[in-house]
DNA sequence: CTGTTAGCGCTTTCAT
DNA sequence: ATGAAAGCGCTAACAG
């Protein structure tokens, strides 16, 4: 692989771009800016035929750097390894880019702490965040992406961070209504990362759903959501005792 | 959501270090600096507490501007929905931040020209580009990203660029060895999208080695590689006359 | 509408 | 080893 060289010619600035078209390089800025600006529209053409003559692309470095924005937003997650991450990922990089945007996925693994993992690294100045990791808060987030525009989606939100958060008690309380239809009357549950609210939320509304229900909790398996763990869960069963129904509190629900 | 606000308040910079350290912004920059640069042990150790008092991050689009390098590499993909890509992107994007940088994942869809999917949108300078999207061209990466790190994975390389070619021939090798091991005589091939060199190569590989093998390819299918045209491609072979073996060029090899 | 002038925050000569 | 100063490329504020 070719090693770090300078770039091999200099880019095209708006300096350049100005000179050709024989304007101010506000001007230019202006013309190419995709608000509506005051431009002439004869000083506009110019600047646009000048542009496309040198191959002008905007530096965006230099434009976040006046503007304080980068046309960027961060998706932090802890990792991407489930199945349902590709029902989720592929359209929201798409739904990113659309809006002109790019996507900078930050993947936290089992860092307990974000800002451990990002102290040494770039922390960027980006449009939004939207926070799929149980390991990040809000405030952490709006601090080291130097955004307001945070969107938790860990149960983790505070007053000033937007936030999603879905009311799955409706769906345990399906699954558990159809193990009952079917006879059950023991189950178990499979759990994921304690430590993530959001699966504690889901934890306490089965076990407050089943106890209503007149289900019998009889085990509680902690996972962590990976197909490995998984398996030497379902080993760990007692075959003896086997539960009449197994709940899993994945992300991804098998039955939809 | 709340809305683009300017930022709420204004983070310390390096000019702000330098002043609670009482030194000059450059002795500030080079104590900070990853690399060994001349500073006095004393100066640096102030300038390290003064830092981490003031909570100081540096900013990466200043650091960005005046180096012309952001800590960040372009992935291009087409897009991201086979199950393979699970394993291959959750590595990669650790591996990328191992390195101390930011993967933004250009994902382009079924652009045919990935300039025309850029044009409006930021090109950045990245340290390097992985081009994995069949739709792009090493030239076009480079000039885009404004990097010379190019790592071409889709055989559209240049002189220029870096790049990892896999031989897959031996696998389809063993693939045809397998079917005639079996007894098969005839062999269908389930294809992707043609305009990949790669799958170019490969359905030369599995017509050649099935000719030098003795073993009849009696159908070509074309498909996208996605489950939804596997499965209409496998309803639309003919049931009459079944070939023995069913070969299929995907990324992902099933029998791994 | 247009051009000039300041910066944005950081790194980097270049003297000292 | 240190600091002053000059930019990196762009946008925004201010005069014309």
């Amino acid at each position: 692989m070719p090693e770090d060289k300078p770039a091999r010619r200099k880019r095209p600035t708006i300096a350049d771009v100005a000179k050709r078209a024989g304007v101010a390089p506000a001007i230019v800025s202006r013309a190419l800016s995709p608000e509506r600006r005051p431009v002439s529209r004869e000083k506009r053409e110019r600047v646009l035929k000048a542009a496309a003559e040198l191959g002008y692309n905007q530096n965006p470095l230099a434009r976040g750097l006046a503007t304080n924005s980068l046309d960027m937003v961060a998706v932090i997650v802890n990792h991407i390894t489930d199945l349902s991450d590709l029902d989720l990922f592929d359209p929201l990089l798409e739904a990113i880019q659309a809006l002109g945007k790019q996507a900078v996925i930050i993947r936290v693994g089992n860092t307990e702490k974000i800002e451990d993992f990002l102290r040494n690294s770039a922390a960027f100045h980006v449009h939004a965040a939207l926070v799929f990791s149980d390991f990040a808060d809000a405030e952490g987030v709006r601090t080291l992406f130097h955004s307001d525009n945070v969107l938790m989606l860990n149960g983790r939100f505070d007053a000033k961070s937007a936030y999603i958060t879905i009311d799955e008690a409706a769906g345990i309380r399906e699954a558990v209504t159809r193990a009952l239809e079917r006879g059950a009357k023991t189950g178990a549950l499979v759990t994921g990362r304690q430590t993530s609210l959001i699966e504690q939320a889901r934890i306490q509304a089965y076990r407050d759903i089943c106890a209503g229900a007149g289900l019998d909790l009889v085990q509680e398996l902690q996972g962590d959501y990976s197909y490995a763990s998984g398996l030497a869960l379902a080993r760990s069963i007692d075959g003896a005792s086997l539960p009449d129904a197994i709940f899993c509190t994945s992300d991804a629900w098998p039955w939809a």
